[in-house]
DNA sequence: CAGAATTTTGACCAGTTGGAAAAATGTTAG
DNA sequence: CTAACATTTTTCCAACTGGTCAAAATTCTG
């Protein structure tokens, strides 16, 4: 039903010295070496995420973890021996993918397009990848002490250039002239939202219209919010360009 | 500097009996009658607000309350003989606080100045109660296990409410058309996002533009908004009507 | 198949957690 | 002042927590 995970795209051509168990030398966790490490180890992340999302780092058990995973503690530490490693390799993968969709938005394109596809992949991940979002937003709530490193260079290195890319288009007087970094912020949340407050969503919309339309509905309403707001305009203008 | 609590405006004109301890019959725990007994529950819900609001209820422990509200740990269950009980209290107080901005917002005022306040409220909320506000998202994200039922009772049926109203000024063309529900969605996302994600607003926009301005140009921004979109727009259309 | 390496298990441990009991210490009305 | 009640502290506990370890079971490789 749903898609499961993210994809790693983690392959890693060092071919490192092998046959050391798992467990590497400095406290590090390796990467997965033979077949069932790997296999192991995605069973891990995918119920760790589960987990974690749903509970905090420090309202997880490992245990938990582990029964999810359908295997005993001791065995879940043989291929992570600390907790807070499997939480650090969801974190570490997560906010490549969470950046992947503003990284997208190009410079060279037509801005309203640009800008309403990536509100479109957001609401998507919000949709296809929620326990990651929930993950994330976790962290978030908790002052982000595992990756605000991360959120301080990468991501802020991110926002910083999509944020020219929009003062730039203002410059051009392609899209109206406003603060482009809660700009990014407003569609950061309002997709977001989705996936983090989804039982307040589906709750107040009830069972009719929290169904599965709910986030064609969430797209159709963002489109309209940021491309004319709630002014109340004549009949039929032409609807943003660049169709699909 | 920063208000510290949500008054509870919970006088219960109702005397009781008294003289019983704060424990009492039925597991449920009595309203405070002494002077010492408010002002320590007082204490003890500050200090938990602080606790759960950063770590969820399950991350949090009753140790770390106490410690924070300078007292012992069966000291502190003495008033709250269940951790959970003080979880329920906060969260109970919490969502009459959080619906009230909403009931505000007035269907026989003028749409643009109601929604433009209904923000304002919102965003003031988030700049000063920012730890009621990552309480209520921790809730969220794990489920809202223990108020699904206030969600679904008391937050729909305000919602449903207020959609209406939205819709009449829809009707009578004095703003867009377009989902009122979503829209409500819209604006509790982009507030709340300043004080759930507060670590991250701050570290993207840097010491400069993250500092105590950051909520200011956050309102005028959602102004635009909410109000425009992104369409450029000629000079100087007249402002959402209705000052401050 | 044998031997080596890898994987899994069961027993265990020290620290933490939510909470109970009861004794000790205030506080206050009569 | 003192009995009755309210509050606080001390001590304790059973369940849970993250994590260790050695032995057993399994898988791989030649």
């Amino acid at each position: 039903m749903a898609p499961s995970k993210l994809k790693s795209a983690e392959t890693d051509a060092a071919p490192r010295r092998r046959r050391k168990s798992v467990v590497a030398v400095d406290g590090e966790t390796e990467r997965p070496v033979t077949r069932i490490q790997r296999e192991k180890q995605d069973i891990i992340l995918e119920a760790a995420l589960e987990v974690f999302s749903l509970h905090g780092f420090r309202g997880a058990t490992i245990d938990q973890i582990a029964e999810r995973a359908g295997m005993s503690k001791p065995n879940l530490l043989y291929y992570f021996p600390r907790k807070d490693e499997i939480h650090r390799r969801l974190i570490g993968q997560l906010l490549k993918t969470w950046l992947a969709p503003l990284e997208e938005m190009d410079a060279n394109g037509d801005p309203f397009p640009e800008i309403r596809s990536y509100i479109r992949r957001k609401l998507e991940m919000a949709r296809d990848f929620p326990r990651e979002s929930r993950l994330f937003a976790n962290e978030m709530l908790q002052g982000a002490p595992r990756i605000i490193e991360m959120i301080e260079v990468d991501l802020k290195n991110l926002v910083d250039e999509k944020a020219r890319v929009l003062l730039a288009w203002m410059d051009q007087g392609k899209i109206a002239r406003t603060d482009p970094y809660h700009l990014i912020f407003s569609i950061w949340a309002t997709t977001q939202h989705y996936a983090d407050f989804d039982v307040q969503v589906r709750a107040v919309l009830g069972p009719g219209r929290g169904g599965e339309g709910r986030f064609e509905d969430a797209a159709r309403y963002l489109e309209h919010l940021f491309l004319y707001g709630l002014t109340p305009r004549p009949r039929s203008i032409d609807k943003m360009s660049g169709k699909s």
